[in-house]
DNA sequence: CTGAAAGCGCTTACAG
DNA sequence: CTGAAAGCGCTTACAG
C-alpha cells in the first residue's frame, strides 16, 4: 500500500507538502498542490487512518454499545446514530452486550483501547466495572435509552410515563381491571421506571399492582414467554398483559398460542416499543412507541458536542401510544380485519 | 492516559520489557514481570490500541458491510459474525450500505483506510468501484449472502434453489396456477438467482412466469408494496406472491391490508428469509429459511483462515421451506389459528 | 510556501 | 534476561 513517502517522492516534494495539500493548509502552492494530487491520483493513495490517529490523538469514531441488536429497537437507533455521526464526520463502531455485563464490558474495553473519541451507551445493567471506569476516566458519554443514576453524564431518552398512563386509561375505558406487567431487569432504567409509572396509573383507578402480576424478565424473548405462563397458570390469571418490550411480547404471544389460547379474548396483550410487525401480527398489537431515529440523532449531537468542546444537553423526548386490536379494542368485525387505521393518542399533558 | 512509558517508570524496567510481558513473551524474569505487572494494575494501564496496529500493521479487526441492518436477516448475520470474530480474538466494524452502492463505498473505503484485516461482504450491487478495488488490491476478502461473480473471493452463502423448489411444489400442490414473484435487484445474485430459480421449478410443472408475473423490488418493504399493487392491478391477478426477502413481504401484506383484501384467500403469500414474527402474522407465513448463525460463522472461518494465511473454503449451506398458512394450506378450523405446528419440508435431493 | 525534524505509543531485531 | 534504538505513517511547530 502506497504511504505518503511514496507519494512525496513521485511529486517531487517533501512529505509534509503532502500532508498539507491532503488535511486543505492554505499555504501550499498551486504548483505544489496539482503535483501531489495527480501523485494520489496515480497511486491511489489514501492516508493510512491508524496512522493519522496516533497522531493527532483522535479517531473520529464514535463507540455505540447496545444491549441487544437483535432487538429491532436497538437496530433502529444504532442506524440513525450512524446516519447522524456520518453526517457530522464521525464512524461508528457498535457493541453488542446481548444484555450480559461481562459483554457489555468487553465492548467498552475494547472500544476505549481503540481511543474512540466518544462513547454512546444504553446500558445493560446498574452499571458495570468497565462502565464507571469508563465515566470516571472523562471518556465523552452520553447515555441513550437507558441511563444509570448518579453519574455526571447527559442522557437521551424517552419518557414513557405519559403513554403508560393513556396505555393505562385505555385499557380501564375497556374494562380491564386484572392487568399485568412483564417487567425488565430491575438494575436498568428502563426496567424499573416502565413498571413504575405502570403501578403509579393503575393507582389512580385504584387498582393494585399485586407481586403476581408483576413477571421479571430480561427484555429477551424467552424470559416473556416464562412470565407469561407463570399469569397463566396463576388462579386468577391478569386480563391484560403489558409487555415492556417487542421482544418479550414476542415470547407472550409464543406462550398463549403453545396452550391454544387467543388475544385478546383469553389475554389481552400490549407492548412498549413499536415495530412494522404489529400492524400485522393477529391481532395487531397496541403498543407504545418511541421517537427512535430522533433519539439516536439527538445523541449523537450531544455526544459530539461533548467531544468538541461545547456543552452536551440531555433530551427527553415523549413516547406515544398507538392503539391497535389487541387489547380487546371494538373493530370490524371479526374475523381479519381489513384496512385497520393507526390511532393515534396524543401523550395528556403533564 | 497511562501509556507504556508510565509504567516502565514506576516498575523500573524499560518499556521493552513492560511490551515483553504484555505481549507474554518468554524471555522475562519473574521478577520483571511481577513488577510491570503491578505497575499495570496500580496506573489502570491499558495498551493503545491504534499505537500497536501501526506498528505490527495488524488491527485484529474484520470489516462486515451489510446491504441493510434494519433487516432481521442481516442483522442476525451480524450477530454470528461478530460473535464468531470474538471467539477468534477479532473485532468487528459493521457498516450498513441501506442497499445503496455509494454509501456501501464509503464504507468500504473507510474499512481500508483504517486497516482492517479482513472484509466481509454482502454486495447491494454487481459490484461498485470500491469493491472491485479493494477485491484487485488483494484485500483479504469473502462475500456473504450476495457475491460478485468472476471475482476470486470465496462465497459463503445458502443455497435456495432446492427450498424454492420445494415451494414451488408445495404451491403446485395447493391446487395455484398464477403465480408471481417480487423480484430483489438483479445485479446483486441473490436477485437473480432467486426469479431464476422459481422459474426452473415453475417449468417443471409447465407454468410460464410471464413478465407481468414479475415485479422488480429492491429488498425493501415499500418496493413490495408498490409490486402486490401492480398485481392487484392485473387484469388477472396472481393466486400466489413469492416475495425473495422479508421486507418485501411485509410491504406486500400492508398492500393486501390497503385494499381490504386477506392472505391467503385473495391472495396467497410466501417469502424469502425466515423470521420469528412469520409465525404470528396474520396468517403465520410459509417462508424459506437459510441456515443464517451458521453462514455467519462459516464466513468469520473462511476470512480468518485468507487473513491467516491458510486457504479459505467456499461454503454452500442449504435452505429449507418452512410451511405455515400463507398460501391457504388446510389447517384448524378458522379464525384464529391455536397451536400451529411448524412442519419442514427437508430439501429434495439433487 | 517549503522542508527537516520531532514525536504520537507501541514492537522487535540487535547487542550485551 | 534486558535495554537502547529504529521505525510503523502520519502531523505540525519551527526555521528559512
Amino acid at each position: 500500500m502506497a504511504s505518503i513517502k511514496d507519494v512525496a517522492a513521485e511529486a517531487g516534494v517533501s512529505v509534509a507538502t503532502v500532508s498539507r495539500v491532503l488535511n486543505n493548509h492554505p499555504s501550499v502552492s498551486d504548483d505544489a498542490r496539482t503535483r501531489v494530487l495527480a501523485a494520489v491520483e496515480a497511486l491511489g493513495y489514501r492516508p493510512n487512518a491508524v496512522a493519522r490517529s496516533l497522531r493527532t490523538d483522535q479517531t473520529r469514531t464514535l463507540g455505540l454499545v447496545i444491549s441487544d441488536v437483535l432487538n429491532p429497537y436497538f437496530t433502529e437507533l444504532a442506524r440513525s446514530v450512524e446516519e447522524e455521526a456520518r453526517a457530522l464526520g464521525y464512524s461508528v463502531i457498535i457493541g453488542n452486550a446481548d444484555e450480559r455485563p461481562e459483554l457489555q464490558d468487553h465492548h467498552v474495553r475494547t472500544l476505549l483501547d481503540r481511543r474512540i473519541d466518544g462513547l454512546l451507551v444504553s446500558p445493560t445493567d446498574g452499571g458495570s466495572p468497565g462502565m464507571l471506569d469508563a465515566a470516571r476516566a472523562g471518556t465523552p458519554m452520553v447515555f441513550v435509552d437507558r441511563w444509570i443514576p448518579g453519574l455526571d453524564v447527559p442522557v437521551v431518552r424517552a419518557d414513557g410515563r405519559a403513554a403508560i398512563r393513556d396505555l393505562v386509561a385505555h385499557l380501564h375505558g375497556l374494562g380491564h381491571r386484572r392487568l399485568a406487567i412483564i417487567a425488565g431487569p430491575a438494575a436498568t432504567t428502563t426496567g424499573s421506571e416502565r413498571v413504575d409509572a405502570f403501578r403509579d396509573a393503575l393507582a389512580e383507578y385504584r387498582i393494585p399492582l399485586p407481586d403476581a402480576y408483576i413477571g421479571q424478565g430480561d427484555f429477551q424473548a424467552e424470559s416473556g414467554r416464562r412470565a407469561t405462563e407463570g399469569f397463566l397458570d396463576l388462579p386468577e390469571p391478569p386480563e391484560v398483559v403489558f409487555a415492556t418490550d417487542n421482544l418479550m411480547a414476542l415470547g407472550a404471544l409464543d406462550a398463549v398460542r403453545a396452550r391454544g389460547l387467543r388475544v385478546p379474548e383469553d389475554l389481552a396483550l400490549a407492548a412498549f416499543d413499536d415495530i412494522r410487525w404489529f400492524v400485522h401480527t393477529d391481532p395487531p398489537i397496541t403498543a407504545i412507541a418511541q421517537p427512535t431515529p430522533e433519539l439516536g440523532r439527538a445523541a449523537v449531537r450531544a455526544l459530539v458536542d461533548r467531544i468538541e468542546g461545547r456543552v452536551p444537553e440531555s433530551v427527553t423526548l415523549p413516547a406515544r401510544l398507538v392503539v391497535r386490536r389487541s387489547c380487546g379494542e371494538p373493530g370490524p368485525a371479526q374475523p381479519p380485519v381489513p384496512t385497520a387505521p393507526v390511532q393515534t393518542v396524543r401523550r395528556s399533558k403533564s
